[in-house]
DNA sequence: ACGATCTCTGGACAGTCGTCAAGACAATCC
DNA sequence: GGATTGTCTTGACGACTGTCCAGAGATCGT
């Protein structure tokens, strides 16, 4: 029923509905997905990628367990789809902060401090994030999106790095792919010890960043 | 039977053996439990701890399923302990890179090599590593073991970043935690790339650690 | 109002999972 | 020698998994 490599969550899977539908119908057809997706999103950030089942998906939601393969063809669909909705979600986040800022010291603390925020309150979804990074090395089928998110990733870091840059006049010593993975260590390290009840990780979080940022330039 | 929270490797796990035992009967239950985790471990590494059952364990092994429970607990110990062994291997693994250099850029160059031809030639392994560190945020029974190991890998590259800065003459500006976050993240984005078959992942770890060493100090 | 289509439920299925226990085999001790 | 202990296999158990399906409700066009 559905195409096999179709799974684009701005595109319903569906081929054999006729064009005379009515885009009501598909619009909620897609909403529904989405909302299934946010209930198995919810769900893996709880329990991580090992321990999730459909059935405690549908127990997130407010339907029954059999709904899940009226809207996607299996599970790996499913869990496809979630990722690229959390990139959605991600990249936004990401993308808020330290939008203007007229000096390099303000522009690296105000990032130092997003971090931190974006780390505490969506701690959750961080860990699931790097959750689903791990067993794309192991699942073929979710290389290819963790990738995409992953560079999206990577250009929003550039984007501070540049910014910073400019500010200091002097342009980037350093490669996107060197500054992304610097400050991914620093974030993932800082989630690490933040969970594991440390009260010194968002401190050392912000410390870090500031401190990252003039050894890029 | 067992203590519940004894599980070190170098001690067995039975309290209730008299001392009158043989020395080598407790060796030959030590080493068959370094036997069946070395087993676990290579399953764990080709497949992920989401994929790993005990009776595919038990297949990589010269052993049935059932002696798992004679050896382990549960599953829980059995991964615990893995860990455990996991981490001899490792810190062996990274100490001997970059041990001697008379010169602050054979260092920097050395310990490139280092990091790029374990990335190559244990890269399951290390996949592996990323995957349990994952699950230690999930499963709370990991994360000291994981914690430990992490911190074990932290004063390694601390030794290295001495090392440097006693070459250039120049005291570190940095923390430990903070050389430790920036090449973890250089390593594990070289180990998503090389493993997603990209050519230029080897050199461009290399590269990064060459350019990292200098920055901090 | 009625038939057609979309949506959703709940149960069933074939596997697999971790765990356990009864018993076979082997080594050791008196 | 027999008895005891350590080691390992085999098969079973209940629970859980992803998947599928028959059919009930809901919604829609006409």
């Amino acid at each position: 029923m559905a195409d096999p490599e179709d799974e684009g969550p701005t595109v319903t899977s569906t081929t054999d509905r006729t064009d005379r539908i009515s885009r009501r119908q598909v619009d909620k057809f897609e909403e529904r997905r989405r909302q299934l997706a946010d209930a198995a999103l919810q769900t893996l950030s709880e329990l991580g990628y090992a321990r999730t089942s459909l059935r405690e998906i549908a127990q997130n939601s407010d339907f029954s367990h059999g709904v899940l393969h009226y809207y996607f063809r299996d599970k790996v669909e499913l869990i496809t789809y979630c990722v690229r909705q959390y990139k959605a979600t991600c990249v936004l986040r990401y993308d808020s902060i330290a939008a203007t800022a007229a000096e390099p010291g303000a522009l690296a603390a105000a990032f130092g401090d997003g971090l931190a925020a974006t780390l505490v309150s969506d701690a959750l979804m961080h860990r699931l994030w790097y959750d689903l990074r791990s067993q794309s090395l192991f699942e073929e089928s979710f290389r290819a999106d963790v990738a995409e998110i992953d560079s999206s990733l990577e250009r929003m870091i550039w984007r501070i790095v540049t910014a910073y840059s400019g500010l200091v006049g002097a342009p980037p010593s350093c490669t996107s792919a060197f500054a992304y993975a610097a400050f991914d260590g620093l974030f993932q390290q800082a989630l690490l010890r933040h969970l594991s009840g440390s009260e010194d990780a968002l401190d050392d979080l912000r410390a870090g960043a500031r401190s990252l940022l003039p050894r890029l330039v």
